[in-house]
Order: structure tokens, then C-alpha cells, then sequence
DNA sequence: TGTACATCAGTGAACGCGCGTTCACTGATGTAC
DNA sequence: TGTACATCAGTGAACGCGCGTTCACTGATGTAC
């Protein structure tokens, strides 16, 4: 039924000056592949270059190699998730309490909604050796910053409030971080598992010191 | 330096009827591979088989194909850590807290100490179709079945000595190991993590609902 | 005790496949004069 | 305005590799008589 449109135009060739635009199909390609199979060695330079329309050879004129290629889906993802969470943030209003949940659900739902990307991005399988690559650890280090910074402000602003109690705020910001992250990982793993229902709010309750009531 | 001594010896035949003994290897094999390279890509069928020091088809007396090994490993892997749980708290003693923490800790241990097995047996990539393999969907949830059983007397024997409070304790448990395994995991996947120096006590602490001093 | 035979553990050679990567190329597009 | 040329996006064919899997086999070990 669904036929992969965009592998069967003959595309269109790039004019002169705009061939950074594959680049961008390339990753966009790649995520594809990688949201619909939910397994990043399905991402291989070949099938990302079937799926987006090219002959194999011409990613390289834009990629080094075949990691360089999964080092751009990753750090577009966490683009993208930092993205959803600020989303998130703006829409919930003013109350502290009301955004820290939003915030915190918004990092679960992300999970939810594109599973292979999340285990891909926190899975570590792709990561390159930082000695035949030209990533720096720094560059690794950067990846999910933004977001961490994001649950740590709304945690703080609940503390000020006074709503939440916390005698070390960006540790408790990185222990509330670490059980999202467990729920969102296991639940981008495996679709059958008893969870109880009310597992997202008793986890960021709990893991935020939130005041009873 | 090290050499793969394993390999090395030309491998005396196991005698009639103890062919059987050659599965054991070949699991063992996976595993060390596992443990080595850290990455589950790497335990291919020849590259076990190369590791045990045996010929590729050799496997074939023993397992029906690549994924029946990753099984195999896998479920071996669980039992592992169910046993140095159980060995944790049996060594523990009798306080509840102390219990608590013991098979807690004995937990994140695990994963330290075998970064790459931890992965794979939460990764899920090694997940067979369950349609196109032998392997049953009640197999997969069994898995870890022993070790939550285990979090979950634990707690309950903290909660029953009024040292943890808790409305839902078989809730409470999994929002315990979700914490555990987000910890967990992120330890097996990076190693540069600004991790504050108590996050395990904070952690449990948390989730255990413990009460303060 | 001796010997023919069945059983069983493990092998060697070969297969087709998809992979990453290289190379020399094609042909459209823009530019210099 | 016309034309020769340089530039640039993308290609087709080929490579060597490791993989999973198959097949017919070898040869040691135990068993029946």
C-alpha cells in the first residue's frame, strides 16, 4: 500500500550552488529509515541512499563516511527533542508545577512518538571511535546539554516556588533526568510491559520532592 | 600482548555424548566477545565460532541460527545478574535498609562491571521477530522477571519495618528500577558524565520513599 | 578378545549477499570574453 | 548576443570483505556379535 514515494521520482538534480540541499535529504533520509525500522544498523550509506533517491557514491561528497552520516541523525534528534521540550515549556503557562510536568511528559512522549531515534541516541552503539573520527568529546558532551539545562530550570523555579524541596538542585535535576530516562528508554525498547498507569506522574513526583497535594 | 588464548589451542574433541559441552563454550565464547568489545554487533556467528576455536558450521549442532545465540546469551546474562543480586542480599544481613541497598547497589555494580552485556540485554536491538523465531513472547517477559521479585521484597521489607512509606508497593517498585536501569544504563553507554558523587544513595533514597535520617 | 559397523562431533569448501569505498566518467549550469 | 570553457552535482561499474548458511565429507568413538 504505502510505496516509498520519495525513492521513486527520478529526482531532480541540485543547480549549481544549492548541492548543500542533499545534505539535508540525506539526514532527513536517514531518520526515516531510521523512525521506520527503529533499528540504527538498518542505516546503512546504502539504504539511505536508495531511500533517498541517489546513487551510493554521491554521499560522499557531503559525508566523510558512513558514521559521519549517524553523527548527523544524532545530533539532529537531540535538536529536535530540545526543540519539542522548549515547545512544551512555552505552551504550559505560568504555574512551575504545570511546566515541570509538561516539560517531563514532553521528554517521555518524544520517546513514545519515535522510539528507534531515542535508543538511537542514547544507545551509544553508533558512537566513533574518538580517535579515527573527527568528533571531539566535546562535541559528544554537548549532545542533550540543552535539555538538561531545561529540566533544570523548571525544577528550580518549582524549588523557589516552594512547591518542591531540594538540597542539591543540579544533582537532583540529573536523578530526575536519570528515571526519565530509564521509563523512555525501556518503553522505546519493549511494547509489552506492566507498567502502572499512573507511572509518568508517581516518577516525576517522586523525583522532584514535589510537597504532598 | 595478551593473546587470544583461547583460540590458540587446536581444541580437543569433546568425547560421544558430551557433544552438549561445546553449547556451553559457544555461549561462553558470545559472552566474552560481548564483554570485550562491548558491542553486540561484533558477536557474529564466525566471530564466536573464530573465539571458541571451532569451525562456523560446527554452530549449527547447536543452535539453529545467529539469533538463537543472542538468546542464549541474553537469557544467560539475566540469570547472571539475578545470581549476584540474590548473592548481594544474602550477604547483606538482616536490616531491611541495609538489604535495600545492598541488592540496589549490587545492581548498578552489575552494569559497571559489564557495561556491554547490560547493554544488550536493555538494548533490544538483538530482539528476534517474534514471528519468525521459536522464541515466545512469554520467554521475553520472563526475562528480569526475578530480579524486579527480588526489588520488590526488598522494598516491601522496608516498608513492613516503617522505614519506607508507600501506597502501591508493586508500583513503587518499578518506578525503583526504572531509576535503577536509567542509571544503569546511561554508566554501561558513556563514560564522562558529570555525575554528582551520591547519585546512587540520592537515587534510591528517592525512590524508596525512605524516610529521612 | 576381535572385528565390522553405526553413530556422532566436527570440518572444508563453496554459495550469494549487502556492505563501504574507489575511480574515472557525464552532462547540465553558470561565467569570461 | 554568441561561444568556449571551467565548475560542479551526481553516476556506473567495480573492488574486496565479512557475513550467514549449505553441503558432502572425515574420522574418532562406542557397540553388537
Amino acid at each position: 500500500m504505502a510505496e516509498e514515494s520519495t525513492a521513486t521520482a527520478p529526482r531532480a538534480r541540485n543547480r549549481r550552488g544549492e548541492g548543500g540541499r542533499l545534505r539535508e535529504e540525506i539526514v532527513a533520509g536517514a531518520v526515516a529509515l531510521l523512525d521506520e525500522t527503529g533499528d540504527e544498523t538498518s542505516v546503512t550509506l546504502r539504504a539511505v541512499a536508495r531511500r533517498v533517491g541517489i546513487s551510493a557514491p554521491s554521499i560522499y561528497r557531503h559525508f566523510a563516511d558512513q558514521p559521519s552520516i549517524m553523527l548527523a541523525v544524532v545530533q539532529r534528534a537531540f535538536d529536535e527533542l530540545d526543540a519539542a521540550l522548549r515547545g512544551a515549556w512555552e505552551a504550559a503557562g505560568d504555574d512551575p508545577r504545570t511546566r515541570l510536568f509538561a516539560v517531563c511528559t514532553g521528554y517521555l512522549e518524544f520517546a513514545r512518538t519515535h522510539p528507534g531515534r531515542y535508543r538511537t541516541m542514547f544507545g551509544g552503539l553508533w558512537m566513533p571511535d574518538l580517535e579515527a573520527s573527527s568528533v571531539t568529546e566535546a562535541d559528544m558532551q554537548a549532545l542533550g546539554q540543552g535539555s538538561l539545562q531545561l529540566l533544570n530550570d523548571v525544577l528550580g523555579d518549582c524549588v523557589a516556588a516552594g512547591i518542591a524541596t531540594s538540597t542539591d538542585l543540579s544533582a537532583d535535576t540529573i536523578a530526575l533526568w536519570v528515571g526519565l530516562h530509564g521509563l523512555a528508554h525501556q518503553q522505546s525498547v519493549t511494547v509489552s510491559f506492566p507498567w502502572p498507569p499512573d507511572i509518568d506522574a508517581r516518577l516525576i513526583a517522586t523525583l522532584a520532592h514535589l510537597a504532598d497535594g
